[in-house]
DNA sequence: AATGAATGAGCGTTCATTCAT
DNA sequence: GATGAATGAACGCTCATTCAT
């Protein structure tokens, strides 16, 4: 090996992915993509072996920042509702700030080039916040529920909210409190 | 005179449309669209003049039989609840037994090809059932808020749960309540 | 035979050809010519059986009324200086009056669409025209040199002189003028 | 570093391209352009990104070529007359040569897909040979209509000269001199 | 005769990928 | 490892022509 390969150059390769995939979906040419991230057509191909592997790492490297975020320490001593908020927060001030990864990530999650197998590899990186969470309803959900609350509502639900925000960006507050409002209440048992 | 327009071979090109960028996306091409509606590639060509019209077509034709379906009469004298307890089952029909359509939608909306024209000569079509919902809510959910749950999350909550009902067929009816319920709960004032 | 075919259409159509290939040259579609004319993409066809027949047709149209324009009465007194002045003048203004038409033979005569046999057909409607312009060189050329002068420059030269005209509209008498005092001084003995 | 753009395949594209211009028109399809070439169709648009460019760099090159053809020295001592014929049958002589380049060259004056742009520039390389001529004939005609000598009739009825010997070649040198002799008198003040 | 929908070959161009440099 | 020229299949779309109406 003459010459290791550059972190910097995957990386930059990655954020031009996630940029043009936002704005033009995951028909974004391998070209674009390379010329955006500064190298060249070739060199896009030694980083990632297809284009399809661009995409799945995408999908999984975004996934795990936002994974990573939401693992941030939270203060035990709060309560449930508390722990919860700010958890929601999280979610939604993730989205707003990384608003191009979020479009990204919603073009890739309708894509049939993302493998099951990395949407369970990206799924198992929640293993934490979902733990969280779960101890946050269990006085307050039904049991049976909590599952459906976690995996199926909680994380599109603030993708709802985000896309609320971010189409009346001044009721920012406002909203975000209403989406957890509507969660908390409709989750209670 | 000559040979009139098919209004059968315009379905076919819109079934096909549907089932393919439902599999492939909006990428889907013109040449297989038009091989599984079984007529000449040019043939799509004079039925629909662009691509991006197709689209648009298809985008606007599922949504306007969505709005149908939503249309049917309601039992006047049945309690609010129950009354949106319809509204939200004909939602989750609906997406159960189109799936394709459902699937197609899904890319569709997240593509911008379709435009912002299509999407809210599509968003008129549902003001009845709107409307419908209003008033359900009316003595329900805080009167500031009605057009956020509405608007925003009732739509998309129910895309959720079919989602989730996808995933386990055989608790297609309890995913069904335990998303109403949500949404009931969610919204009490 | 139902109905007989219609001059008018069949004139609205060269009309029609006549503009469209002045304007994009031969490759200007069929469906945009019948258009242009007023009928449908098929009737073009029962009154041309083929492109190339109709570019031909046009072709030989364009040159005919061309050459009829040449046949008109000469005053057989003038001298022969004046006379060929007259031809002289005959092209340039039919040159200047049917652009279009001109700009139309122009694409034609560079396309390997328009036979051999249409341009020799053509060639002979000049018969006429060219034993007048014979005459008038008769006293006053070399008659080896008669022909070359007639068949070869004549045409093209004015010609030549109408695309300078063209350029500079306001000194049309100027230009015409020099361009038949180089074929007169040029053709002398 | 990479592979570099190969002046080969650019002289063979470029080669391909006059060859089927000339025969077919500006019609001349790209992927026959590229097959004639030996290259395939893709790598057409690497040396020329539109087919529009294509014909233009081809207008161009031909030009260019044409003009360089006429930059060779002249013998200064030689009267103005056998400068100008001298001229002359460098234009004739290279029509004759490159007959390929001057059907395309001629399909290319025609066309609207070559540029205002593209004409001028090349007009501006004929500058020292128009001077030449200017020189020459200074003392033999009207000051006034130096430039329409020159600008309009000089190169066309050179163009027209080679269509005639091209008719019948065996009389090559005596249609030349036909053609410069009328130029020559029809020139005279 | 007139119409225009139907056809499929062909168009100019883009694409993911390979490989000579 | 990095480059970008090379490739040919595929793309969206147009075309001359045919033929059902």
């Amino acid at each position: 090996m003459a010459r290791p390969l550059s972190e910097e150059k995957r990386d930059a390769l990655l954020k031009a992915a996630s940029d043009l995939v936002a704005r033009l979906g995951t028909g974004a040419s391998t070209a674009k993509i390379a010329k955006a991230a500064g190298v060249s057509e070739g060199t896009l191909f030694t980083y990632f072996p297809t284009k399809d592997d661009l995409l799945n790492q995408l999908f999984i490297e975004i996934e795990a920042r936002f994974a990573l975020t939401m693992l941030a320490p939270y203060p035990l001593d709060a309560s449930a509702k508390d722990r919860l908020f700010i958890v929601w927060s999280r979610l939604i001030e993730w989205g707003l700030d990384r608003s191009t990864s979020r479009k990204a990530l919603r073009q890739l999650k309708v894509s049939d080039r993302v493998t099951l197998e990395s949407r369970q590899r990206c799924h198992a990186l929640f293993r934490e916040a979902r733990l969280m969470v779960e101890q946050c309803l269990a006085e307050h959900s039904a049991p049976e529920r909590v599952a459906f609350y976690i995996d199926t509502i909680l994380f599109d639900l603030a993708d709802i909210t985000i896309n609320a925000i971010a189409a009346k960006p001044k009721e920012r507050d406002a909203i975000r409190q209403a989406g957890f409002d509507l969660f908390w209440k409709g989750t209670a048992a």
